[in-house]
DNA sequence: CGCGACCTATGAGTACCCAG
DNA sequence: CTGGGTACTCATAGGTCGCG
């Protein structure tokens, strides 16, 4: 297995890929690199990732580097004659004709030689702003928004209005019209008996199990890496306040993270009465004060879990990375 | 090795989203 | 515009992991 592993790394380098997943990534900014790959799996899965997902990796990184070089050059175009100086140097005198001008002015004014002054501009950084706009854009691209399924659930309401709008609306009609149609469907709805209403919600439901069943099926045309890229790119999106709410795409190829101890004790307290009704900031802070008084032994049984939990972890963790290896 | 980000659970309140 | 389901918010401790 091994020689097998060495010669499809030996491959991979002969073709460059490898060299290319290292250059694009130690090119790109640290919580790009965070997320080559999944965390469950960066330890253990040297051997796959020298497979096929660096791959898909580095085709997305490159991706990025593209970006970043077309938009530089984008920022870049009150200059043009600054990103040409080795190329059409290299080209020689084929270059276009849009040059007329270069060369009477040359004519002109001989002895001067401007190309120094220029070559610093080339390097003319982004302001913050233009590199905020780069990363959003990017980040967006990164979280696959487009191409994954809708799975929110559609109330038996709107499965109601979505059958029965149809029949009222006409082609023309206003949007005070519309307005009527509304308060005109959410009457009937409320008129609706429990049986009608449970047919509506049956629909509902089938429509969501199959939207559940799309995002599954997608889900598994792409690498944990590219999901967990996703919704990194999504957290992302949220601290740059871009969207307002997260919404991670599930993996089921992902174990769950480990408990620690203090969430079974926080789990462990879950129907106590004492916080009904709490707010969960103050539920937090009264349990942390609890738990920071107990002594070892009164912890001891919830260490207990969390070591379970911590078996079951790895244990997951290395059956993931094994059937990332083989795959 | 330390730091920081992320994840995990808890429950009430609420923004968002869906349909046309 | 509607009703209602979903999934987020808030604070907390501690484990993991990547990075400098």
């Amino acid at each position: 297995m091994f020689s097998q592993i060495a010669l499809t790394t030996a491959r991979q380098l002969r073709a460059g890929t490898t060299l290319v997943v290292r250059t694009a990534v130690a090119a790109s900014t640290s919580s790009t690199t965070r997320s080559a790959a999944p965390s469950f799996l960066r330890r253990s899965s040297v051997v796959f990732q020298q497979r096929g997902y660096a791959l898909t990796r580095s085709k997305k990184t490159a991706a990025e580097s593209d970006d970043t070089a077309a938009t530089v050059t984008k920022t870049n175009k009150t200059r043009p004659a600054a990103a040409k100086s080795k190329k059409s140097a290299a080209e020689g005198a084929t270059g276009a004709g849009a040059r007329a001008k270069t060369p009477r002015a040359k004519k002109e004014a001989a002895p001067k030689k401007p190309k120094k002054p220029k070559a610093p501009k080339k390097k003319a950084p982004l302001t913050d702003e233009q590199k905020k706009k780069l990363r959003i854009r990017l980040l967006k691209q990164r979280a696959l928004f487009k191409e994954d399924p809708k799975t929110h659930r559609v109330p038996a309401w709107s499965a109601y209005i979505s059958e029965h709008m149809k029949d009222v609306l006409k082609e023309g009609d206003d949007i005070a019209t519309r307005r009527g149609y509304f308060k005109t469907l959410a009457a009937q709805w409320k008129e609706l008996s429990d049986a009608e209403k449970a047919r509506y919600q049956a629909k509902a439901d089938k429509a969501h199990q199959d939207g559940v069943a799309t995002r599954a099926a997608w889900v598994l045309t792409k690498t944990p890496m590219e999901i967990e890229d996703a919704n990194y790119a999504r957290h992302a999106l949220k601290r740059l306040g871009v969207t307002s709410v997260v919404h991670p795409i599930p993996d089921d190829r992902r174990p769950k993270r480990l408990r620690s101890a203090f969430l079974f004790f926080c789990m462990s307290r879950q129907k106590d009465d004492m916080y009904a009704g709490k707010p969960l900031p103050e539920i937090a802070k009264a349990l942390a004060e609890e738990w920071k008084s107990m002594d070892d032994a009164a912890k001891q049984p919830y260490v207990d879990n969390a070591a379970v939990d911590k078996e079951r972890y790895l244990s997951e963790r290395a059956a993931a990375a094994a059937a990332h290896a083989t795959a």
